[in-house]
DNA sequence: CCGTAATCGAGACGGTACGTCGTGTCTTAGT
DNA sequence: ACTAAGACACGACGTACCGTCTCGATTACGG
């Protein structure tokens, strides 16, 4: 998982700790203040107090170096207990829009994306580091939505792990669209909008 | 629209609309051989059979080139009439899908939303070459459905404008989302789910 | 000779000839206050107000720079007529002597002859801007010396161009190991002694 | 003299003596296969099989380095008598001309002599390590011929200083610039013709 | 049908960043 | 106290693109 732990570190000098932490927090703030295209491995070097011989033995290079950098974030998003699936469905939009106003995620997330495009193992990298582990939102959004009775337990696990999928892009793909493409926020009309859409879509196929 | 028809034309040489082709068509071609990232102005220049100064006269950098030169592959999307709302948007679905599979645009329409968040004439001009121009297809196909009587007239049209909005987003998020960032497939099946929940949505809401 | 004549300068920008001596200039004057080991590609350009590319158009590197920049300096050698072969030569070896002594020349020599073992292109380009230009003198004094009857003319024009060879050896050699690896001050009192042993070996030759 | 020999021998494990023959050995082989200038520090190191801190515990750099690993070649010079000054002299040139051929001394020698003229201490090493060293051979040339009766005996044993130092000077330098500053061989006719020229110029001071 | 003027190709220019390499120091664990 | 291993901060390397500029050589149009 971290760049430093390679599977038997046996002799010299270990690696520093330290340098991974002030690498990846000199990438978020750079990423603020300079955005992704201008952003230099050099640059985050310094800003780090690290030699850039020490960064590039720890990442292949700047693609690597933001995704890593930036999925931490995606974990501060939860989905607490609202009552009812809409409202945990519209409380995870308004976080996940949120994320993507931060001048770090704005501007890095789709750049990494297009680098992925053309590079499978960077595809690899953001699947792991950011897709699949938010995954878990909607899992978990349905899980409860299934225990307060609204929404049918699946019995075909293939057809659950993909009706996620499904959800997930739509709702994923929806936030980012409107944020970064359109370019129009995502207040809460839109959310509210959005899930009621998304709510009808999902109950009109359990009365199937 | 075209980067050579200055406002008044003047004396001397005129410029030659040849070149807007050859650099256009050869910007096409190098973001499938090389990709964005790799793609170079020098490059594109010398593919085209053109000096860099030539270019550069036309557009002020690599992000405006290519939005122009994919912007044009958007407007080959259209939809036919299939007989039903349903048909159709899994029509436009599939079509969206299969012109972000090909490499020229894969490779560059996150790279341009990308520069864009840091460039604001960036996204006008991403907005006005390519994502207001396909919002022609929500307007049409809500227009044919309301033909057929599968939706009714809103008479609001801000309402009406905020809503189609809305529906451009989710198809067309959802299906960038599927192909390049969870970069699954968007085949017949997953079209099909995914039109399913969205006409559900909508007919829910036709019902409230 | 100089950098900057392509056989043929046919199209596009000519090469600033301002560069090149601007360039060369910078290299002497950071010889000076860096010394051979110190001084950088990067340094010079900067000095130079040049940029790296304009100066590697130019030169293959470090080495060949120095050489070019420092062979001018041995131009400035001059045997001025003093009336005797003793007093030319005497007069000579002081030159060189101070010559060796400026920073620029003392410590770029012997960098670049001891490139010149492993580069036979350096080898060349020193023998061909420093070593063959300066026998001009030993070409110089012998003909002065034999117009003054000191010297007999060598009838073989091949015997001739060794012993000017040889009779160059000894006084480089002698004057740049002094100066350079012993260590040692050119002084009058050193000078007159060198000139005299070279002297009597001159004349002893001319009586056999 | 030995990199080895702390002024007292303390506690804790004692330097591998070994590793001291390993590094210069490898200094050498590199030095054959590599060159002066693309000798690394670290390419040593490995290929004496040793760590890179054990070599710098011993030797402050490449520079001290090189020149240990070269002084012991020039002691392998020998005169062996020959029954004549000029006889003794010839033997010596074209013995020191086929160390100076040898591809570590050609390539080290000059570069240790060029980087001393910025580092006094450096200067030093080379002096006492070299230099110095070999001026043994001008003292036994000369005191074999004064046993002969081919030299006077000097009374002054400051001139006498002095006057060795000329001659080595004048030896030492002709030969290294005809072999790497001229790049010509030095063969027996060279060494013959040098000989008699230094042979007169001495002969001749005898006579005054 | 001639001159003015903007174009064209070519390629040199000053910059900035790249990713690599070498240096000499430091930090481990293991003699 | 030494060893081998290797990470570390630093600084230079030589290359690649950027976007601008200066050339001489072409076109068109307007007088």
């Amino acid at each position: 998982m971290s760049p430093s732990d390679p599977a038997t570190t046996r002799t010299g000098r270990p690696r520093s700790t330290a340098a991974d932490a002030a690498i990846l927090e000199a990438t978020r703030a750079l990423l603020v203040e300079l955005g992704w295209s201008k952003l230099t491995v050099g640059d985050v070097a310094t800003r780090a107090g690290v030699a850039k011989t020490t960064l590039y033995r720890r990442w292949a290079g700047k693609n690597e170096l933001v995704v890593d950098a930036v999925a931490v974030l995606f974990d501060e998003l939860e989905m607490t207990d609202r009552g009812s699936l809409a409202a945990d469905v519209q409380g995870v939009v308004l976080q996940f829009a949120a994320l993507l106003e931060r001048p770090e995620t704005r501007t890095a997330l789709m750049a990494v994306v297009a680098e992925s495009t053309r590079d499978d193992s960077l595809r690899r990298r953001i699947r792991s580091a950011i897709v699949e582990r938010q995954k878990r939102l909607v899992v978990l959004g349905r899980e409860r939505a299934q225990a307060r009775g609204e929404l049918r337990y699946e019995d075909d696990p293939s057809a659950a792990a993909h009706h996620a999928d499904l959800i997930f892009d739509v709702i994923a793909g929806a936030v980012v669209h409107r944020t970064l493409v359109s370019a129009e926020p995502v207040d809460a009309a839109w959310a509210s909008s959005f899930t009621a859409l998304l709510m009808l879509g999902l109950a009109g196929a359990q009365d199937r």
